[in-house]
DNA sequence: ATGTCAATAAATATCGATATTTTGGGAGGA
DNA sequence: TCCTCCCAAAATATCGATATTTATTGACAT
């Protein structure tokens, strides 16, 4: 009865759905920063019904990336430098102790999910940006995934989301020439896996900062 | 058109007052830890629409207080030992953070927050134990409030929430007899004030670890 | 011109009913 | 006795309509 109009091939929940395809919206740019977000317009837009649209950004904002105000509806969480640096100030400080934790855990199996992720990212690498952009995400979380601290994984997951929406700002306004990152990526995997804590968190700091500073300049917000 | 029935002075949108009530109702246990929240339950508790108290708790999930499972319902976030120390972990290290930052930031404004909210707590430490958990939580907040850090709060704020989760369990399982911390909060008041980040630090990390040992023996899940 | 206020338009929030999915239990067969 | 399959009951998810609230416009008085 519903007729596949957008690439989501398997069937779930409306709010699933809506949430999945918001989130998208919204980390892209498609949905720009600070924009009203209006439910009868979304409801046309992924043609469903306004509870699984409102139930979908009432989640969002469970990842700070939509605005919930009282009695006024909803918007896109607005972007900025401040907001910006205040991302990769915290993503510095928690990533630095998911990988310390992490690194303090190993485990053979753990160290294998890393090599594997960081395989399937080099091999996504020539792709659409779309499955490399998932692949790297996957690496990066699996370097924390070994933290036996859930919550703090979450934040990690979060401020790293956050930050991808800075990644398409920033592409936008610049001409967004990939950096070669492959290097860094190796020296992250190599120092995880000999488990030196010091070199691997340092060489992810310097990855991020050196992103960071690059998308500093970039944005024109 | 609605009666008065509970607590509920002010009038305000369905949802937020769902939201609001709750929110108190998982914190001090009234919905115990992992439980079912089934929707004509609390439709009829609450007696409102199915509506707000779905969307009450799609926000509730920002808290980390509800989990949601796709396609079958919602349920009070669960406790364990291990996550209560996991808060522990995360708070000592994120409100160290903030701290640092707060008092690195120090203005006269602030300084006299702290003041303020401290002479608040004092005050109500006589008075019914929620209008003390209230101001205590004031306090601590404003010790952070500088840290022109909006997220690094919030995720303190959140983590505080879910800390007092446990104080209000193990005040179920023991004879929760409330440990004289005035003097600690003095010294926290003190050394902020001084702007000696490290005693700050020191003497906040100290006071948590000290209940976060008395919360743990306590609790019995 | 300008600011205020009321009337209208638009959007949000909420309700009640229905469709869909999951859960629980029991009959029938191995 | 235990497993599997199917049906009934319960609960979730969703829809469509309505009530409330907020935003907008334009007339009127200053």
């Amino acid at each position: 009865m519903t007729m596949i109009d957008e690439t989501q091939v398997k069937e779930t929940s409306a709010t699933h759905g809506a949430y999945i395809t918001l989130r998208d919206m919204i980390l892209t740019g498609v949905l720009p920063a600070g924009q009203k977000l209006k439910i009868e317009q979304l409801r046309g837009l992924l043609n469903t019904g306004a509870s699984p649209v409102r139930e979908a950004l009432s989640l969002l904002t469970s990842d700070m990336l939509v605005e919930r105000i009282d009695q006024r509806g909803f918007r896109a969480a607005p972007a900025s430098k401040a907001n910006f640096a205040e991302i990769l100030a915290l993503r510095c400080t928690l990533e630095d102790l998911a990988l310390r934790q992490s690194i303090a855990n190993a485990t053979p199996d753990w160290e294998e999910q890393l090599v594997l992720t960081h395989h399937h990212m080099k091999k996504a690498s020539g792709q659409g940006t779309k499955l490399f952009e998932e692949a790297h995400k996957t690496f990066h979380m699996a370097l924390l995934a070994n933290s036996e601290s859930p919550m703090l994984e979450r934040f990690c997951a979060q401020l790293y989301d956050l930050n991808i929406r800075y990644r398409y700002l920033a592409a936008k306004s610049a001409t967004y020439q990939k950096r070669d990152v492959s290097a860094e990526h190796e020296e992250i995997l190599d120092a995880a896996i000999q488990r030196d804590q010091d070199r691997a968190s340092a060489s992810l700091l310097s990855h991020y900062r050196l992103t960071g500073d690059y998308l500093s300049r970039a944005l024109d917000i």
